[in-house]
Order: structure tokens, then C-alpha cells, then sequence
RNA sequence: GCCCCGUUCGUCUAGUGGCCUAGGACACCGCCCUCUCACGGCGGCGACACGGGUUCAAAUCCCGUACGGGGUACCA
């Protein structure tokens, strides 16, 4: 009988959950699960000057969000609570002479060559002569806490953990806490190590990434002062003397700047499914093989039922956002309209709240769900492409120069703003302006005069309403639009496009 | 520098010695559909890093080179 699986996840808290952790963290979960065993948390806090608790409960949060549950939940050890335990098997190790005092920190001594086979990586050696002896336990500027090695080895041991699947900069670390757990008599644990994601530049995705693009932009634009920042401050980010993710906010901010997403809270921001996310996550490494990609409306239940490591790459893996937009799209299509109303309506609540009017009238989302599902990549995309539909007339302008504007209502000397000024007669008789009708009027209004086809009215009136040649269908986007502001927005459109030169 | 690891279309990957004139997906291009934008359908472009071996046979095994990643912290 073997032993049951136990597999960990266990970041620093020291700030917001990132993506390659997250991938790291579904695929533990995953193995446990596909196993039958169990999928632990646990807090690394043993860097106590970057490590906080807010840190840490965001980090769960966000973990719950992507779908992952774990069997300690409610009692998740952090280190820093566990220091007799440590002390326990360092005295241990001090006792038998495997570890000494070099001045006030403590070191282990390395002494063998060690071999290990990696669940990815297969057969790895590390000479003897190429490792040197380690702290583990750090002197008194740090706190003489355990290091992460001494503490990570006591741990996995404590809590029964079976196979650490970590990312790929602890390939070089394993050799030490081998060498740790056979000092201190512990059950060697399978180890597997999965590549790094790295942008579409090939550097690696880190939270770094933020404060870079920050600072490009701000010194491309030779920004001096932002609102709400220190000037000192904020020399110091430009300066790079540090990397504070609220000045890179800030100048995002006044530039308008989309700064990249790397972490969960990014993507739920940007409105990505979790579950897409995972299982575009899941394929950044892992494939389930049979040329399958998508993984249905479950992604998470068919990565716990196919995963396996024998099947994650060696490889780095480059972020594809187009692939992941198209991903998220399809799943929006496919999702039943219900669902998508209810994330949808979540996500206008929680960020755009000027979409209150339509999210909160029944009949009204219903009709602007039906008229988004199918158009957009993210939830937060349906929000941007939408504006026009809750924002004041004043914003809406009208710019002859812009091209499909041009085609539109100005080429033919102007044909399509006499199509406006005529269809606005029929709208203003209208009395049931729900879509069918409005619909028949579109094509009615085209077929009477000769008109190329329903585009003929429809486009100028999209220009009428949104000051741009897109919307959703016409029937839909009048209805929405209610009918005092489509004849508002006529008349606007007539004023500011009609005057002769 | 030293050590560890890696290298298939632009990108993510399938491939575990013959099924490979290398399959899929995203992106890109073309056509169709169409009231715009999307969706969808059909088609196209496009890769085994390089050089040596081993073998009847290599993307698959071995060696070297190049390139990339990681480590070399009282960070994790």
C-alpha cells in the first residue's frame, strides 16, 4: 500500500498572489486531488520585514477565487509560529555536530554529493565540492529565525507532505534540504520542479514588471510631480532606488497607462473567467495530450482527473495574451445566459458603477447581456465597448475627420445624415420602442427609399449614438438606449456634423 | 566565472526510434456569412537551434557548440 498523496502550497506572503505561484498551486492542488490525498497551505513568514498578514489573507482569497480548496483550511501554519518546532531539530542538528555557530547565525554542513530524481527533470547530480555550507538559521538582524531551506524542510516533514511540486529556481535548492532531511532522519519527499512563465519579451514575469512599465512610461513623458505621491518619493521610484507598487499605480493613473497583469487580482480586474484562467494556466506547462486545449465548462475537474507530472514541460512558457483572450471569449459565448449575467452584473457592480441603471433594471440587462454576450473578450471589455450606453451626450463627439465616421454620414455629400434626419421622423412616431419593431422600422426605412441595405440607416445612426461606426446590433442598441436619448443624440450628431463649410 | 536545467511553426504545444512529406491551438493572411464590431465556416502561411556520431531507420539516443533560464544571500 502506498503512502497517500500530500501535497503543498506554501508562498510568502509579501504581496499579491502572482500567476506563476497560482499555476504552481493548481498543479499541487491538481495531483493531490487526482490522488485522492490531501492539498495543504502553508505561510512562509519568515522574512518578517516584507511579510504581512494582509498580504497573506489576500492571497488566500485569491487562491479561492481561481477554485482551489485545501484540507487545513483554518488552521494554515505560518512559520513564524512555529519556532520551538524548529529550534526542536536544530539543537538536533547542533548536538550531532551537522550544524555549527558562525558568529551569531547557524550553519549546516554539506558534505556528500547528492543525487535526486526529479518527478520533471529526471536524474539530477549535485558534487559535493560545488555546495558550500548554509545558514539556517539567521543571526540576530534576522530575528534568528530559521532560513527558508531549514523551515521548509522541517515543515514538509511535519505536515506529512509527499511531493513538493515548486517552480524551477528551487531546482538548485533541492540538494540542501535532501541533505537536511537525511541529516535529521526524515522521509525523502518526491520533488518536482515546473519552468517559469516569462513574458512575451522572454524576461521573467515578475511584480517588478509593474514599476518597470511605470517608469518607462513616466520618463518617456517626463512626468515630474503625480497627485497623491511625495516628489522625493517619487524621484526615488524614477531613480529605481525602489519598486513601490502605489507610485507605479499612481502614474498608471495620471498617464492613463494599463500597467501589466501579473497578478490574480490583475486578471479579475481585467475580467477573466477563474476558470479560464486556470485552464489557460494549466496549459502554460502541462498538456493533457489528445490535442485537447480547452477543457470544457470545467476546467478544474478535468485538470483533477487528467494531471499528472509526467506530463509537465521542461520548457519556459511565454504569456500569450491573444490566446487567453480567446479563451475567455469562448467561454463567455458559451456560458448560459444566466451565469453570464450574473458575472457580468458582479463585475459592473464591483468596478463600473455608472452601469447601475441598466444592471439594476431586470428587463433592461436582460437585453444588454443578450446584446454583449457574443462581442466581447472580457468582462471589463463589455464595460469599455459599452461607455456610450450610460455615459452624458457631452462625451459623445462627433469628429468628420475620423474615417468610419467619414463613410458613414459624410461621403455621398452627406447621404447618411439625411437618412438621420429622416429616420428620426419614424422614431419620434414610434410608440413601442422595444427591438422588433424598431427593428422593422431600420428595415423598412431602407427598403421605402432605395437604401443599400439595413447598414444604410443602422451605420449612421450607430455614429449618432456612439460617435463611432460599433455597437451591438441596431435594434438592441436603440431599445437600450431609450427613446429620448436616441433623439437627443440625433439632433446632437445633425448640429455638430451638418454645418455647410 | 563556477554549478544545475533547457532548446519542435511568431507563441503555447503534440511527439518517448519507423504511424512524421511533423499534428493541434492562438496570432497572421485570404474567402464565405453579415446592419457595424465580433462570432462562426472554409482555406493558406509557418518549426524539429547548429555540428558530429549511434542505427537498416532519429524530432526522438550519445557527444560538442551556440543560445536561453535558474542558482551561486543571515530573500523565499
Amino acid at each position: 500500500m502506498t503512502k497517500p498523496v500530500v501535497t503543498r502550497y506554501a508562498p510568502s506572503p509579501t504581496g499579491l498572489q502572482h500567476v506563476g505561484g497560482a499555476r504552481t498551486a493548481l498543479f499541487a492542488w491538481a495531483y493531490a486531488r487526482k490522488h485522492g490525498g490531501r492539498f495543504l497551505l502553508r505561510l512562509e513568514d519568515t522574512d518578517r520585514a516584507r511579510s504581512s498578514d494582509a498580504a497573506a489573507e489576500a492571497m488566500l482569497h485569491d487562491l479561492k477565487w481561481i477554485g482551489l480548496d485545501w484540507d487545513n483550511e483554518g488552521s494554515v501554519p505560518k512559520q513564524s509560529e512555529r519556532l520551538d518546532l524548529y529550534n526542536q531539530h536544530l539543537d538536533k542538528l547542533l548536538a550531532a555536530g551537522q550544524a555549527y555557530a558562525d558568529g551569531d547565525a547557524i550553519r549546516f554542513r554539506m558534505n556528500d554529493d547528492i543525487t535526486f530524481t526529479d518527478a520533471v527533470f529526471g536524474e539530477v547530480t549535485f558534487k559535493a565540492e560545488q555546495l558550500e555550507d548554509f545558514i539556517i538559521r539567521k543571526g540576530e538582524t534576522g530575528g534568528f529565525f530559521p532560513t527558508f531551506h531549514f523551515a521548509v524542510v522541517v515543515d514538509d516533514a511535519d505536515m506529512g507532505v509527499t511531493h513538493v511540486i515548486r517552480g524551477q529556481e528551487h531546482l538548485n535548492n533541492t540538494p540542501k534540504h535532501i541533505a537536511l532531511q537525511r541529516a535529521l532522519g526524515f522521509d525523502e519527499p518526491v520533488y518536482a520542479h515546473t519552468a517559469s512563465i516569462m513574458n512575451p519579451d522572454g524576461s521573467k514575469m515578475s511584480k517588478r514588471d509593474k514599476a518597470k512599465a511605470a517608469r518607462k512610461a513616466a520618463t518617456e513623458q517626463d512626468l515630474e510631480t503625480v497627485a497623491g505621491i511625495d516628489d522625493a518619493h517619487l524621484q526615488a521610484f524614477l531613480g529605481k532606488e525602489h519598486d513601490e507598487l502605489d507610485v507605479a499605480e499612481a502614474i498608471a493613473e495620471a498617464l492613463g497607462l494599463q500597467l501589466p497583469e501579473i497578478n490574480v487580482a490583475d486578471f479579475r480586474r481585467s475580467g477573466y473567467l477563474p476558470a479560464v484562467l486556470c485552464n489557460y494556466l494549466a496549459l502554460l506547462g502541462w498538456s493533457p495530450g489528445d490535442n485537447i486545449e480547452r477543457f470544457g465548462a470545467d476546467p478544474l475537474g478535468f485538470i483533477k482527473d487528467r494531471f499528472d507530472l509526467d506530463r509537465v514541460g521542461k520548457v519556459n512558457a511565454k504569456f500569450d495574451r491573444d490566446k487567453l483572450f480567446k479563451f475567455n471569449l469562448e467561454a463567455l459565448v458559451e456560458m448560459p445566459p444566466e451565469d453570464f449575467a450574473a458575472r457580468l452584473g458582479k463585475h459592473l457592480r464591483d468596478y463600473h458603477p455608472a452601469f447601475g441603471p441598466i444592471v439594476e433594471n431586470t428587463v433592461a440587462f436582460a437585453a444588454f447581456c443578450a446584446a454583449v454576450q457574443e462581442r466581447s473578450r472580457t468582462l471589463e471589455e463589455v464595460a469599455q465597448q459599452n461607455r456610450f450606453f450610460v455615459c452624458d451626450d457631452s462625451e459623445i463627439t462627433y469628429d468628420a475627420t475620423n474615417k468610419g465616421v467619414k463613410k458613414a454620414v459624410i461621403k455621398n455629400e452627406g447621404e447618411g445624415l439625411k437618412v438621420l434626419l429622416g429616420f428620426r421622423g419614424v422614431l419620434e412616431a414610434m410608440d413601442d420602442w422595444t427591438a422588433p419593431p424598431l427593428h422593422a422600422a431600420v428595415e423598412n426605412y431602407a427598403t421605402e427609399y432605395g437604401l443599400k441595405n439595413m447598414g444604410s440607416v443602422a451605420q449612421p445612426l450607430r455614429v449618432a449614438l456612439t460617435g463611432a461606426p460599433v455597437s451591438p446590433p441596431i435594434d438592441l442598441t436603440l431599445q437600450l438606449m431609450g427613446k429620448d436619448a436616441t433623439l437627443r443624440r440625433i439632433d446632437n450628431c445633425l448640429n455638430a456634423l451638418e454645418t455647410p463649410a
